[in-house]
Formats: C-alpha cells, structure tokens, sequence
DNA sequence: AACTCGGGGCA
DNA sequence: TGCCCAGAGTT
C-alpha cells in the first residue's frame, strides 16, 4: 500500500479519536522529576519506573536533595529500573550541572536540555514537548516502530524519523501524538506480535497482517 | 553503525 | 534460554 498524505491524516485522525484522554504514563510533579522519570525508562517498562519513582520524589524531587546522595546510595534506589549505575551517575552529574550553570531550574532550550549528562534528542524532546508543549517530537522505540509501520515517517534512524514526523503532524499536536503513538505501540502495535486484527487502522495500514478484500 | 549497560517479564 | 523494555554514551 502506498502512504498518500490523505492517509496519514487519517491515520492521526483516529489515533487521536482513540487516545484522545491517553495521558503520559510516566509520574511527576516537575520538570525535574519528569527529567528524572525519562531518564530512567530507558530500557524499562514505565510501571517499573512508576514504582521506582513513587518512593523516589516525595523525598527526592530537586536536584539540591538528589546530589545529598552518594552514588551507591542512588543506585539502590533505582536499581530495579535496570541500567542503574549510568542512570545514577548520570542523574548525579546532571543534578549538579543543574545547580551549578542553570540556578537548580531546567532549561526550557533544546541546546541547553541535551547538554546534561544522560540526556539526548528524546529525553530533551519528551520534557519540552510534554511539560511545556514546545513543538518536537520524542522518538523513543515505540514511536519509532508505529511509524515506520504506519509510514507516517520512514527512516533507519530515530532522527530521520523525528524530521519525517514533524512534516505530517500539526504543530498544536507534537506533544500529544507522541503519547498517541506510545499508547498504540504499548496496545496493539507491539513490537514482536502486533495484533492487527484487533488495530483501527489495519485498513490503511501498509504493515498490516489483515487480509482486505478492498484496496 | 555497532556495542554496552542490566534487571525483570514473558513465552 | 532468548528476546524485549518510553536510550544515551563511547568506540
């Protein structure tokens, strides 16, 4: 099937009919504990972080309270996120870079944000894009296999389809089609056995496993 | 572009 | 057991 742009709009059209009340899966109260938060669902199922970071920011949501903990003591507190030594380290260096060049705020530029330590492309685009509502899009792996199979935006690397994506979907809209496109790959997209005959857009979707007799 | 970090969930 | 999970840094 060819992707007309006709079919990509209609394509954002349901995933946002359908996950029109989707809300970020991630808990936080901050810009920096939603730093935090990304930081460590890499490589992580986010109810894991979720329960990571329950017991975490009530006692540890700025970044003058994080770096009062020693490394060791900070990878136990993540340790079931996996990854928890670069992710302490990191979430230390960062905390600090924090004080030290921005006054304990996070920066809202996306030249600042990728400059801390632990942070890339998607973290910086999540806490903008998703606290703020700054145009960008987060491609994480969900968001990078949904729309590589929707042909929303095709690319070999999360950049290239980052740039695709910001030419199909509406500016208003960058911070929630990222949530849109999580949700579809957590429900029916996913990775190894996505359920098509169960997904609202097998009609007009060129990866589709469900046989039309229409084309 | 490939490799490494990493514990837990699930087939 | 083997593969996967809301990635980023290094080589």
């Amino acid at each position: 099937m060819r992707v007309t742009k006709a079919i990509k709009k209609e394509q954002l059209r349901r995933l946002q009919e359908v996950y029109r009340d989707a809300r970020p899966a991630l808990h936080y109260t901050s810009p920096f504990t939603l730093l935090v938060a990304t930081i460590l669902s890499a490589q992580c199922t986010d109810e894991r972080v979720n329960v990571v970071t329950a017991r975490l920011f009530p006692r540890l949501d700025t970044p003058e309270k994080m770096v009062q903990l020693t490394q060791s003591e900070l990878e136990g507190e993540i340790h079931d996120c996996g990854l928890f030594r670069s992710k302490a380290k990191h979430i230390l260096a960062m905390s600090h870079m924090l004080i030290e060049n921005y006054g304990g705020e996070v920066p809202e530029e996306f030249d600042e944000l990728i400059k801390l330590p632990g942070v890339g492309r998607k973290t910086a685009n999540v806490v903008r894009s998703v606290y703020w509502g700054y145009p960008g899009i987060a491609v994480d792996t969900h968001v990078f296999r949904v729309s590589n199979r929707l042909g929303l935006a095709k690319g070999s690397t999360p950049l290239e389809v980052e740039m695709g994506l910001q030419k199909v979907i509406p500016i208003k809209d960058w911070g929630h089609a990222h949530h849109w496109l999580i949700w579809h790959g957590r429900k029916i997209c996913h990775a190894r056995k996505p359920e098509c005959e169960k997904c609202f857009l097998s009609d007009i979707c060129p990866s589709s496993t469900v046989q039309h007799s229409k084309k």
